[in-house]
DNA sequence: TATAATTATCTTAAATTTGAGATATGTACT
DNA sequence: AGTACATATCTCAAATTTAAGATAATTATA
């Protein structure tokens, strides 16, 4: 097989690859946050929040890629909830923050070791070095596709 | 610290960069996918037969995780558009295969070659050794996260 | 200052997806 | 055969997501 067909193939399967192992992983940790009462989008909304503290909700949509509606719609439910509010920025008044209400903070840290868990089983086929492997080739390679999406 | 939270974190760390190298190397495909009036889902049914041949509607479910009303609703659009017909098994008449048409052969034909140069830019950041160390870690990654998500 | 171009959020309709359950068929067991 | 269980597809309502455009505020420029 000559080189250059054998690098497209490469490419193809590698796209193949990653789909599948994002789909079963992901198929863990959603039936986890499913049981919580949460969607996969509303927990990533309150895990950004958990960990970046109040963020505007312009960069919460960047981060888990969803779109401006969505962002608005997600984050209605999750005030209706009582796990977030908005706080209107003073500086910039076209920007909305969204902050964990105490109970947020405390639902959150309430599933976030079964939610670990669930990762950690989900990803228990990797040895700890491949685990390291895996993180740096993923790292680059998001990074890069990052880069090279322009819109 | 100490090895077992490092251990952990590489797992929570490894999810992280799994999720968005594999948003961001999507995101290409799937501005291609819908340059060719399709979205992912349906692009990802005619891809299945594609390659594979005709297949029951379940079975194509089943390979990229998508709901039986999901299917079937799919399935219809690509039937109305002709790209697909379906076929009713005769040895077991609960099954109904997906056929591609010649339309659908042709349609495929023409926009694949399209969304294999969209593949090979989204991954281009890795050069073809990183590629294959991540092919054979993203295919034990996922055979394992599979057989461990049991129903 | 006035005007134009950007940005952040929200609104609305349409498209997509799921989940629960209905229907029809097939399989295993008595 | 008859009964219980399993499987494949479909139906339908509700939930989710997107895309396009509206509104308001900010920034850049004449």
């Amino acid at each position: 097989m000559p080189e250059e067909q054998q690098h497209r193939d490469d490419s193809l399967l590698l796209m193949v690859v990653l789909a599948r192992a994002y789909n079963w992983v992901t198929a863990h940790t959603t039936r986890e946050i499913r049981q919580h009462g949460l969607n996969p989008t509303e927990f990533g909304v309150l895990e950004v929040l958990y960990h970046k503290g109040p963020q505007p909700l312009q960069q919460i949509g960047e981060k888990i890629l969803i779109s401006s509606g969505n962002i608005t719609y997600v984050v209605d439910k999750l005030e209706k909830k009582q796990l977030l509010v908005r706080k209107p920025c003073a500086e910039d008044r076209r920007v909305i923050y969204a902050e964990l209400t105490e109970k947020g903070q405390q639902f959150l840290a309430s599933i976030f070791p079964s939610h670990k868990i669930a990762i950690e089983q989900a990803v228990s086929g990797l040895n700890p070095e491949e685990k390291r492997s895996a993180i740096e080739l993923l790292k680059k390679l998001g990074h890069s596709a990052q880069e090279r999406f322009h819109k």
